[in-house]
Parts: C-alpha cells; sequence; structure tokens
DNA sequence: CTATGTAATATGTATTACAAGTTTTTGGAA
DNA sequence: TTCCAAAAACTTGTAATACATATTACATAG
C-alpha cells in the first residue's frame, strides 16, 4: 500500500458532496428539468445531514443556475440555458479584460466574421432578414455625433447576422463578443469624417448579398468590412499613442 | 412613477444581495484575487445579518468559483481561471447534447479550423512545434483497433494548433469542442481502411506548413483535412441509419 | 534553534426557533 | 352541489447557539 499515509481527511466539504449528488442526476437526466425536488425536510432525510448542510449545498446549486428555489413552494431543477453558461464566460473576459484581448479579439473577428456572413447567407430566414434590415436603417437613422448608440447598432448589425447562422455553436462562441464591445466602443469604431457612408454600404453591400443567399460576396464583403474596421481601429490607437 | 404599484417584496434573498455586493467588489478589483476576506464573524457585523446568511452567500460565490474558502484559515478571493468559466459552458453542451449539436460542431470546424492552422502557421513557437510533432508520431504509433485512443490524438493533434495560434480568445471558444469530442468520438472518426495513412499525410502536411510559417497552405490543408473528415462522418452515418 | 504542545481563531455541521410565502384543506354561504 | 374565503399545513428564509475540526501563532522544553 503506497497510500499507507496519504491523507485521511476529506478535501471536500459536506455541502459539496451533497451538492455533486445531485448534480450528478441533473446531468444524467434523472432529474428532468421542471421537476419538482424533495423538500428540505425530505433531502435532509435521506442524506441523514443537517439542515444547514443541505441547505448550502441548494444554494450552491441555485448560484449556478441549477436549480430554482420558490420560497414557500420548493425547489425545482432548473431550465439550465444559455445565459446562465454564457455569464460565467462573461465574468472572465471582465476579469481579464485588457488592451492583449481587444487585440485577440478583433483577430478573432478578421477570421471568423467573413464565414458567419457567408453561412448566414445559405441559411438565413424572412426574419433574419427582417432583423438586419433594421439596424440598416436605425444606423442611417442614428445621429452622427452619438457614438455609443451608433456602436450598438453597428454591433447589432453584426450579432443579427450571427443569429442568421443558424448555429447555435457559432452564436454561443460569438455572443461574448457582442456583450463585450458595449465596453469598448470608443476603442473599436472610429469616427471619422465619411466613415459613415462607407459603413451604411458595406452594410447594405452584406445585406444583399445575403438576402440574395449569395454566400461568397457575403463573405467578400463581410471580410472587407471587419478589415476596414480593424484598421481604422488601428489608425485610431496610434494617433491615441502619439497624442500622449 | 409607472411602478408605484409594483411588489414591495424583494425577489432576491439576503443571501443573494449579499452573494452581489462581494462579486461586484470583486469585479471592480476593490478586492484583488489572492487578498483575504473579512471572516464570518466580522463580514456579519459589518452586513449587520446572521451567520446563515452570510454563509450562505459565500457558498454561492465559492460555487462559482469567485471564493476561495480554506477551513480554519479564511476565505479569500479567488483567481478565476478559463476552466471555471468553460465548465459553464461544457454543463450547458452536456445538457443540450444531440445530433443537432454535433452538426453545428462540425459545419463550425469547416469554418474555423483553417483560418486557426493559418494563423498557428504566424505566431507558433518551437514549443507548439514540439506538441504538435509530437500528436503525429503519436498516431503513427496507435494502434489501429484503439479506436478511442487513436480519436484521442487525433483531437489533442487540433488542440495543440489552436494552441498554437496564440489567440486566447480562439483557444476559449474552440475549447468545448475538444471537451466534447470524447464524447462523440465514434461519431467523428470513422476508422475506414485506409484512412490512417490519408489523416497521417494530411497531419504531417499540416504540420510542415506550420512549421514553415507558410500560413495559405497550413489553411488549405487543414480545410482539405476537416472537409475529409466531415464526409467520412456523414458516410458513416449514412450507413448506420441505412442498417436500422 | 528546533520540535512539540497549547491556546486562539476560523470555518464546518447540527439543532432549535420563528418569520414569511405558498399550497392545501376546511367549512360555510349561495 | 358549487364557489369562495378563512384557516391550517407546509415550504423556504433568517437568526441564534453550540460544538466539531482545521489552521495559525505562540510559548516552552530540549
Amino acid at each position: 500500500m503506497s497510500d499507507l499515509f496519504s491523507p485521511i481527511k476529506d478535501s471536500q466539504t459536506l455541502s459539496q458532496k451533497i451538492e455533486r449528488k445531485i448534480e450528478q442526476a441533473i446531468r444524467e437526466k434523472k432529474l428532468p428539468a421542471g421537476s419538482k425536488l424533495p423538500t428540505e425536510h425530505e433531502l435532509c432525510k435521506m442524506f441523514a445531514v443537517s439542515r444547514t448542510a443541505l441547505r448550502e449545498a441548494l444554494r450552491r446549486l441555485n448560484a449556478r443556475g441549477l436549480v430554482d428555489i420558490r420560497k414557500g413552494s420548493g425547489m425545482y431543477v432548473a431550465d439550465y440555458n444559455v445565459d446562465d453558461a454564457i455569464s460565467s464566460l462573461l465574468l472572465y473576459y471582465d476579469l481579464k479584460f485588457d488592451k492583449n484581448l481587444i487585440l485577440h479579439i478583433n483577430q478573432a473577428r478578421l477570421m471568423f466574421e467573413p464565414e458567419i456572413a457567408k453561412l448566414a447567407a445559405q441559411n438565413r430566414t424572412e426574419k433574419n432578414l427582417i432583423d438586419i434590415k433594421k439596424t440598416i436603417t436605425d444606423l442611417i437613422a442614428c445621429n452622427l455625433d452619438h457614438i455609443q448608440a451608433e456602436a450598438d447598432i453597428i454591433n447589432r448589425f453584426h450579432a443579427k447576422i450571427t443569429e442568421a447562422s443558424g448555429n447555435s455553436f457559432v452564436m454561443i462562441s460569438m455572443e461574448p463578443i457582442f456583450s463585450l464591445i458595449p465596453r469598448m466602443r470608443n476603442f473599436i469604431y472610429a469616427n471619422v469624417d465619411g466613415e459613415r457612408d462607407i459603413r451604411v454600404a458595406y452594410h447594405q453591400k452584406i445585406y444583399d448579398a445575403i438576402q440574395a443567399q449569395d454566400g461568397e460576396t457575403a463573405r467578400n464583403a463581410m471580410k472587407e468590412l471587419v478589415e476596414h474596421t480593424n484598421e481604422t481601429y488601428i489608425n485610431k490607437l496610434q494617433k491615441y499613442n502619439l497624442e500622449r
């Protein structure tokens, strides 16, 4: 026995053990979404633990989005949704947000968004077209000085195209970008003379291609757009660095 | 005031309020990673709540990976890492895993992996080359009948190339794929006569291009590889559907 | 200086009590 | 019988107390 002198104590607390047991049952669909868990009292008896430990376990599951708790009613297996999953990612990016991450995100957009536009051209529905079209009319209507509002509209343009791709994995992967951009809008979209017209033209061209289900054109136009955006950003960054 | 008659009761529990307060402080870096929180007793006095409510709040933060708790020592702001963030995503994919998701993932790989290979060719370090090379020699050495082991090696090949891209956002986005594939390996990589040699040739070609920092060749070779893999998968799927 | 024991301190678990929201039961009125 | 409202029963939320157990700091003996 090589582990003769291995630690005796179990590093896990009681509540963590209970948490894992219930989580496991949920993962294996033994407890389907929406189903009611036994009451605290019953669970205490079943696990043979105090209400303290049991409650802390269920607070853990609740915090992670796996269990809904309704006072006076009971505890239910939650319908674990994308937002729960993505919120953790956003928290991570939130904490690690720096100039390096912005560069990586810009790079990723250059790589991914043209392909996404192409896929969107193939899979778009009529509703997708309406959504995308609206962002363009909104952009045209947007006051030139409202930089924040403009950036949000542009952001929505890209998000709606991603949505039109119809690919859930792609949507989830890109979601952090669209959620983070409001925080770095001033870094990304430069407000230069004539920029608005150039951008609207790009958006319109991409929209037309997606409507015509012309994947290659959509891809190339989106490629030009994100490259253009990135250049504008780099120019702005250099100017900013010179000024200080 | 349109919310004159809105509910008076606060739907949030005490522990949730405390959770948010501390989370906010962590997000704003008022509590830097690694720093020690006040003791339970002190926090109880500061928030003017019972130990029960306070502990449940900290169990929530602990479950989410924001706070480390060491019995007998104290509570510390955790160094929130990628794994914490990704684990939530994995849980989501775990619960929503179905044939549709596999299709979306395959589609995403067709779109993204060629671009990733191109970027890897630009940014790869010597260590990246060693890691990628090893997966190829491992693949050659792998017994033809060990389907599981083979799939894991192939998976590592793709993961190491993604790592070589040097783009943190891309790595995080692709991570769920590499974590999920072990669950669907039998679906993805078909075991057909001569398949191994074809695959090794592709891997070698991609490796050479990455080593030579030839982005275009790496991109095109990876495109061929993932398309080949996808075709093999679809063939296998059709054959499987015919058999039943 | 080192090793060991001890006290102080921190978190983990259990128990009891009551508050407050929800659901079910009950019983009377129409 | 049917409907409705009050009451009871039940469920989760919060508080307070007690003790178990792990860690840390310090004192003491060698």
